[in-house]
DNA sequence: CTGAAAGCGCTAACAA
DNA sequence: TTGTTAGCGCTTTCAG
């Protein structure tokens, strides 16, 4: 017995397509895919009809025939912190507005990174930090789907990477402050289980280190990335009997907290404190002090992950070397840091 | 002939778990979708073929057999504004948390608001604010795909809204004011591009008019949301021969940089200024002086949005009345506000 | 340059 | 309770 199913979304087909252009199905499908091997008599047929009917293929249809499919899907680690700086919504924007550009779906999973994330249908995966979910990642590899990390810098995996500098970043800033005549230099960190918070502290150590300068636990203060906490640090800092001069604060945000507070408690800026940020968020221009601070290129990373994942997606070879790339910072000096003079320091 | 093509993906199917089963293909996607009739001796045998071929059904196979999609697009315009806020991330960040419990694929489209958007094989869309992209809209309800607006209130279209009572949060914000003796009430506008914005100054005037306060043209000052241009505006007024004694700004981050602006020029707060601002962003937690502001129900606003659009979507009657939800916001007093003596005012 | 037909992996109507 | 089978809408051989 035949069955009539009648088309569930009451959409038009390819076959509606074809019927209307009097041509086959195939024809229609290879005007879809730019095939050039159609009569032009014929294209023209098959793109009037198309127009007619309004007819978009079936993205399911498509995908099931090819086994293909252009969805990205961006994993963030639902973590608080990552919600505190305008980091997360940079990087969706960057990654966002390319994806449009690009055609691409973009799929995003803000995951509590237990429950793995269902990679089936997927093209590919762009993992935005790895906070408690390297398992996740691990799973991706093994399933052998594209992937890419981004903003954290993965050494032991075969996956391509693309991080930023931050060692190289934090200690740049350090340095800056000790060329400034600096000794007493304290340091505001992100919160640890993020790579970059780590990262911007080695660099902050590694640049004492190399001058000379005795590191001072006490001048190290680590917090959540939240300005709530960096204002504890700050009070701590500045009430301390043997204050430092100056300070390296892990994120920009902070660093405004850390002015505010410094303020607040009289003190000059940057005459009493010296104050060095990093992110380079618009917010540091305002104020009377503008901040000095360590430029990250964020919708660079960003956009340079939809490319390469782009890539990674769109290639034959799925065994080419994984890349790994450090985006350089670059450290913006505007007002918030002063020249020590030595008999003070 | 016969052709056998191998599996694309090298994937297992359906196929190959009903074989090791030994049951049908059909048994297998009963016990995938959970339909009861299936021996529990068959159902513990394929839930064991499934766990070792590490099976996952095809999405996409089963939205072309079904014609149904679990996908929810989100499309927000791609303008500036919209990032300076935290609303955006907020916004991602409700919905984001709340598809992943619903399992529920969340698509972001960040769109030029030009172009239109690609609907085939979504099963519903929220629109995060109408900015330009009404026509993507209309599009969407043509097309009779589950749709619903969130932070935009819309009249003439029968469309679920569920939006944020700005007037009204605006209304008591400068009633408060009002009720704290003051009469040279500021306001510094959103991007008026936006709803909430024009909201936000219709309540304010409506308050004006309502105490029989004079509007002073010269006191309503027009942004894009920016710290910049927030910057700017406080300048101006705080200048003023005249100068206000209090102003209500459309946004907390701007509200923010309108109290440091004012330090900046020596005055004293919330004395000689009082500032209330709209967000509750939770940096106007922090400073030496507290904001007031108008708390507006974001993540509410975002669950709901998915709550009810999966309601659409599972609704088999489709013809649902459009619901349209104002949410109410609320006002917060906290320090950056302070009576002022009749003479003075 | 074109079309027939075999799949892609799954669901659902129907028969058993 | 189970299996058979006809689609879902498209791509891709292969033969013309």
């Amino acid at each position: 017995m035949v069955r009539i199913k009648k088309n569930p979304s009451g959409n038009i087909s390819i076959n509606d397509v074809a019927r209307l252009a009097g041509v086959s199905i195939t024809t229609v499908s290879r005007v879809i895919n730019k095939i050039s091997t159609v009569k032009e008599k014929n294209r023209l047929q098959v793109f009037d009809a198309i127009k007619q009917l309004n007819f978009q293929p079936s993205i399911f249809a498509q995908r099931l025939a090819t086994g293909k499919s252009n969805v990205v899907a961006l994993v963030i680690p639902r973590y608080e912190g990552i919600f505190y700086s305008y980091y997360a919504l940079e990087l969706i924007r960057g990654i966002g507005t390319l994806c449009e550009a690009l055609k691409l779906d973009l799929l995003l999973h803000l995951t509590d990174t237990k429950s793995p994330i269902n990679l089936k249908g997927i093209g590919g995966v762009i993992f935005a930090d790895i906070i408690g979910n390297r398992s996740q990642l691990e799973d991706a590899l093994a399933s052998g789907i594209p992937s890419i990390v981004i903003n954290h810098y993965i050494d032991d995996l075969e996956v391509s990477c693309i991080a930023i500098d931050n060692i190289t970043g934090a200690e740049e800033a350090t340095n800056y402050l000790i060329g400034l005549g600096h000794k007493k230099i304290a340091h505001i960190t992100g919160d640890m289980v993020t790579q970059a918070a780590t990262h911007r502290y080695e660099g902050y150590q590694r640049a004492l280190k190399k001058n000379n300068i005795g590191p001072n636990e006490e001048y190290v203060l680590k917090t959540d990335y939240s300005r709530g906490q960096a204002r504890t640090a700050a009070e701590q800092l500045i009430k301390m009997p043997n204050p430092p001069t100056a300070v390296f604060v892990a994120s920009d945000s902070m660093a405004l907290e850390v002015m505010a507070v410094a303020r607040e408690l009289g003190r000059k800026l940057p005459d009493d404190l010296s104050i060095v940020g990093f992110d380079d968020n618009p917010s540091g221009l305002y104020g009377p002090v503008s901040l000095t601070t360590v430029r990250q290129p964020l919708i660079k990373m960003a956009e340079e992950s939809v490319k390469e994942l782009n890539l990674l997606i769109s290639r034959k070879d799925k065994r080419a070397k994984a890349k790994k790339i450090l985006l350089p910072t670059e450290l913006v000096i505007r007002e918030s840091c002063q020249r020590i003079d030595s008999g003070k320091a």
